[in-house]
DNA sequence: CGGGCCTCCTGGTAGC
DNA sequence: TGCTACCAGGAGGCCC
């Protein structure tokens, strides 16, 4: 599940459910997953503190602690947070679970442990660390430094899309929903496109993302449509009707529309 | 540099 | 019903 939109949505969560609350303490289930630190040493990070604030980068959320560093968070291809109250019943298989001392929790969910649960001096060291790009919603990133960071590209545009050096947020989704949106099969090589077409793929971008973080916070109101909720072996185009096909492009599913992305 | 393939993991499901 | 193979919204490493 989790691109940029799902995350944002974590964030919101986190925000409207995570903030101001003195932590009593933190059980790891699953310490594969902690990096940086062991699950002892973000124990003590943790304990006593409330966090303060949250701040998002692609697929990495931060939340600051009020004496100084960040938690840092990514779900892999499975994760999710879950809060539940005193008395609650906990998600399965949480792989950690932060304690409140008002009784609440907080459950981090990764079923297939792909995702890092970390801790930070500063959200710019897991950036540059990470060699993450510009968040694809960051309000500089304009269309003029987008097109001409694309023209770049020798490859494929939707693992242009993808690729969290170049711009941060992306995945499989919502790259298919992009090039759905821009009317481009899968394989459209970056090259193809004049600056023209990449700045429109930019927009359609962001009103994508847009739309789709809007979407999380008033549920499940992506619009009808998009290819989204159509993505199957025998899905149809949400314009057109056709039946959608499939093709790999690097190493992942991608759903298109022959006839309207043609 | 980029594509393709493999790996890390677990769980759901199509197909036999 | 039970088993297996394969696939899944991420990402890194390796080889060509």
């Amino acid at each position: 599940m989790p691109e940029l939109p799902d995350v944002a949505g974590f964030q919101a969560r986190f925000d409207r459910h995570g903030l101001r609350r003195p932590v009593a303490g933190l059980h790891v289930d699953e310490p594969r997953l902690v990096r940086e630190t062991s699950a002892q040493g973000l124990g003590r990070r943790l304990k006593d503190r409330a966090f303060t604030a949250t701040h998002r980068h692609g697929k990495f959320l931060f939340a600051q602690g009020d004496g100084g560093g960040l938690l840092v968070l990514h779900f892999g291809m499975t994760g999710y947070l879950a809060f539940y109250g005193e008395g609650e019943e906990p998600p399965e298989k949480a792989a950690a679970v932060i304690d409140f001392r008002d009784g609440g929790h907080l459950a981090y969910v990764s079923l297939r442990l792909l995702g890092r649960i970390a801790w930070t001096a500063a959200p710019e060291d897991v950036i540059q660390g990470e060699k993450l790009g510009p968040d694809a919603l960051d309000a500089w990133w304009t269309a003029e430094q987008f097109a001409q960071r694309f023209a770049e590209r020798r490859g494929m545009l939707k693992s242009a899309l993808m690729n969290q050096s170049l711009i941060a947020g992306i995945g499989n989704i919502y790259s298919d929903e992009i090039l759905f949106q821009c009317g481009l099969p899968p394989k459209t090589k970056v090259q193809a496109l004049d600056s023209d077409r990449l700045r429109e793929v930019q927009s359609v971008t962001r009103r994508v993302l847009r739309t789709a973080v809007r979407a999380h916070q008033a549920p499940h109101s992506i619009p009808r449509t998009y290819l989204l909720h159509r993505r199957s072996e025998d899905g149809t185009c949400p314009r057109c009707n056709a039946d959608l096909a499939s093709v790999k492009v690097s190493g992942r599913t991608s759903y298109y529309c022959p006839r309207c992305q043609g």
